[in-house]
DNA sequence: GTGAAAGCGCTAACAA
DNA sequence: TTGTTAGCGCTTTCAC
């Protein structure tokens, strides 16, 4: 490979005066200039952005991102806008999956540390607690806990805000629909979304009047498998639930899915509320009412709290909730 | 922050026992080792990836991802399954979205090339022909063209083949369902896939001994809108198509739409068929029959075939497009 | 206007 | 078994 001394060798000029030319430091002669672009060009000469990073001492134009699986129809849309909003200063993005696991993200933001990312967001799962979060606490770069909210930490966070929508959710149950039995099949646990939303479940049937019944919420997992069993027992019990919330995409597309195979109907048989909507909601048998998290704000939020941790390391710390979005349909029994 | 300078000095050794001890790379005392070890814990110093790589003179144990919009659902299995792979040989993944725009394209893959990733796995747009390709070309980084074929180009390119499946679609729905007037809308013009599915919807066409008709072709283009564009084009014409195949994804998703919104049934008044599956597909109010490309599959594939050039950067270069898998559901008519 | 030279933090001969 | 030292490719202060 060819470096800058190439350049400046075939160039005669000195090697200060190719890196004044490529970063654009120091006034250089037009003519001096275009000589050295000149043989830039013929020998196809590439900056080195890792010695140049090194050398200044500096971070690297990079920001690292960690999320529990790709395949989340959401984090798609995150990253796309963390991409972009890092983009307009110049950041590219170091990626890595975590699956859940804590020892795959502990190791995740440490090779992400190792790297000098300038800053890191990371959707922390159940476990982070024990070593992840208090690495981040030590170092010094600026971080944003993305989705999952952990209360204990001194980290900046940017989520949803789950516990009012939650309930929102029953409200419409209960009072439009008139359901006294109302189900839940709950996310992972460990998790604050997964936590704020049942909260919200019962706090929304305790201001309805409805006696919570534990028999009802149906505990899921981090798999759509886990929603489909979790639907399965509760369609089994005694007095099975009229309506059902689908604590998020996994568990909504695993209940209906294990409806629609034993031909129990949305909205007659039971009616059906998502947190957490999906792209294909309005071409499905029942559309269905859901809540809408606005992942594009999330991103670009989180982007612009790094930033400012970036610049003030000592503000305090920030948790932010954004509001999301119902969007009625017709799973819930609306016409 | 604290270097491997600072740590040699609290723990009485020389700087370079120290990056012995961290890199494995020499016999030491394990008095000295536990010495250093217990240092580095105690001084909070974190190897610096960036120096390490430089000093080596060697990759960065990264490998270079592009697609054109985190958004499509398969990017996610795609990366997921490279993500994995990668990890398998301990290394991160830099990710960039192109959004199909030349310029963003070129601009990501020379920051990859900068940033001196080990290999790239790229989804070339439509023009990246211009500079990009050339580009990677003349480089000597690893390279894999990831879906989109590129015939004119010396690079490794792994995809899914389009031509043969999407004829057979054009078989079932004429033989079958005994369908003459088949539309397809296609996808954006100028990607190998579009003109490849195109090719296989005429090769269908003839074999079935059906007249090839322009009017039954709705040119589509990158998103979902251009799909229920092109969808509303084909059923405004004079004998509109009594069955109609999805190129891809947002092809398919839009024209579905706007079928729905028009309250045209499928598949009673219009067979659809779809290239690209969908993880939701059975929830559909007509569950749709597709084309399921296999991205994990694709994705471990196009690592592999990655080291492999790392290995023999001289060896002749290939073009892999493996067979996607037809799931024959309800929308084509079947009961 | 440009060059020489001292780093940046780390690795890897070479020497002891 | 460990230390000394010459790099890796680039940036940046001085000095001319």
């Amino acid at each position: 490979v060819t470096t800058m001394r190439d350049v400046a060798i075939t160039a005669q000029v000195s090697i200060s005066t190719v890196s004044h030319v490529l970063n654009g430091t120091r006034y250089v002669e037009p003519a001096t200039e275009s000589r050295v672009r000149a043989v830039i060009e013929q020998l196809g000469y590439r900056h080195n952005h890792l010695a140049r990073v090194v050398a200044r001492g500096g971070r690297s134009q990079s920001i690292g991102v960690g999320v529990s699986s790709w395949t989340k129809p959401y984090f798609g849309a995150v990253v796309s806008a963390i991409d972009r909003a890092a983009a307009r200063f110049g950041s590219t993005l170091l990626l890595g999956e975590t699956s859940e696991d804590e020892e795959r993200e502990y190791r995740l933001v440490n090779s992400l540390l190792e790297r000098r990312v300038d800053g890191i967001v990371l959707a922390a799962g159940p476990r982070s607690g024990e070593r992840t979060l208090p690495m981040l606490e030590r170092a010094t770069t600026p971080t944003v806990l993305l989705d999952r909210i952990h209360p204990a930490t001194k980290l900046d966070q940017v989520g949803t805000e789950n516990v009012e929508p939650t309930a929102r959710l029953v409200d419409h149950l209960a009072q439009v629909h008139g359901k006294r039995r109302i189900g839940l099949i709950s996310g992972l646990a460990g998790l604050s979304t997964t936590k704020e939303r049942l909260l919200g479940y019962e706090k929304g049937l305790e201001r309805n009047g409805i006696r919570i019944d534990p028999a009802l919420v149906g505990h899921g997992g981090p798999s759509v498998q886990h929603g489909e069993q979790a639907a399965a027992r509760l369609l089994a019990i005694n007095h099975p639930p009229r309506a059902i919330i689908g604590a998020n995409n996994e568990m909504t597309f695993g209940a209906l899915r294990w409806l629609r195979r034993n031909q129990i109907s949305v909205p007659d048989d039971v009616a059906f509320c998502s947190f957490d909507d999906f792209e294909w909601a309005e071409l499905m048998t029942s559309p269905i009412t859901a809540i809408a998290q606005d992942w594009t704000r999330i991103g670009i939020r989180a982007v612009s709290v790094l930033r400012a941790r970036m610049e003030d390391p000592t503000a305090p710390h920030t948790i932010d909730q954004l509001s999301p979005n119902l969007t009625i349909r017709n799973s819930c029994g609306c016409p």
